[in-house]
DNA sequence: CACTTGACCTGTCCGC
DNA sequence: TGCGGACAGGTCAAGT
């Protein structure tokens, strides 16, 4: 579910809400989303106080003052929601998609010492969250082969363009949904990026022509901004830090949109299988 | 090797 | 308001 606007958002709300305040337990109820041993949580997670939240790809990386971090993966359906301690049963946020914490979907509870909760739902049991030395997050399998920050400053359309040279036979849309080659993609802005340059996801990476990924990366760039602007895309589940969905999707041109008009020239968007997933094009904008 | 497909899970929606 | 099947925003292992 949450792509890199999305987890990014989730991030921002966390750093307002949960910097500073000192766990006082953790508890799971599905060993696959907190593989951690009992030792390790009492040692290096109860006491400890939040120093930092920060975002790679689509990972969230919560520092801990022990030098230990939590590294969620919020995979297809994840969630994290913080609920402070003055909440009652009859104050829910009206744009809330979320009910009363714990619920079914609940995977992981972390507890803050002032009575406030934060709240690892997980419908589909995709995603994790792990305790890691915080030396060592470098090193996990996920950080070792992401490839760069698309949104970073630093980060140019040369470099974008060559990130693709490790997949040349493969489609342009598979090319953005791996993860080595450019951190954070998938499949909403994959869609949205491709509409925008006017390319068709199943052309191939070595067709692609300079001027085409200097237009991609440009789209890309502005899509995902404006997502974060917009507090991401809720599509069936996404919730930011505090429960409320976001209205990215209301901006849309392509994903989810089958059947409406093209924006740029008013023929149909059509839906389609690509690179294994669900897939929106401007059969007029973007041609094979 | 480069690339594609299936598996991991649960829930929802659609057609019969 | 039953049942089977397809599908859902991600990633990895296994298969071609």
């Amino acid at each position: 579910m949450p792509e890199l606007p999305e987890v990014e958002t989730i991030r921002r709300g966390l750093d307002k809400l949960i910097i500073g305040r000192v766990v006082a337990g953790a508890e799971a109820s599905n060993p696959k989303s907190f593989p951690n041993a009992p030792s390790d949580v009492r040692q290096f997670l109860v006491g400890a106080s939040v120093q930092n939240v920060r975002r790679r790809a689509k990972v969230l990386l919560i520092e801990l003052s022990t030098n230990y971090t939590l590294v969620i993966h919020l995979k297809m359906t994840g969630q994290l929601v913080f609920i402070g301690e003055k909440r009652f049963g009859a104050g829910h946020p009206t744009d809330s998609l979320v009910g009363d914490l714990p619920d079914r979907s609940t995977r992981v509870i972390i507890a803050f010492d002032d009575g406030s909760h934060l709240y690892f739902n997980d419908q589909r049991k995709f995603g994790w969250v792990r305790l890691v030395p915080t030396p060592e997050v470098p090193n996990i399998d996920f950080m070792k082969k992401v490839g760069p920050e698309p949104l970073e400053a630093d980060f140019t359309v040369r470099q974008f363009a060559e990130r693709f040279a490790r997949r040349p036979g493969t489609s342009i849309k598979a090319a953005l949904l791996d993860q080595s080659v450019v951190a954070g993609v998938g499949n909403i802005y994959a869609d949205e990026s491709l509409w925008g340059a006017r390319i068709h996801p199943a052309r191939k990476v070595s067709d692609i022509k300079p001027r085409q990924f200097a237009n991609l990366y440009r789209q890309l760039r502005a899509v995902m901004n404006l997502s974060i602007e917009k507090g991401g895309s809720t599509d069936r589940n996404y919730v930011n830090a505090e429960g409320q969905k976001g209205s990215y999707l209301d901006f849309a041109n392509v994903f989810r949109r089958q059947g409406q008009p093209c924006p740029r020239c008013g023929t149909p968007i059509i839906k389609f299988k690509c690179a294994g997933r669900g897939t929106h094009i401007c059969p007029h904008c973007q041609k094979l």
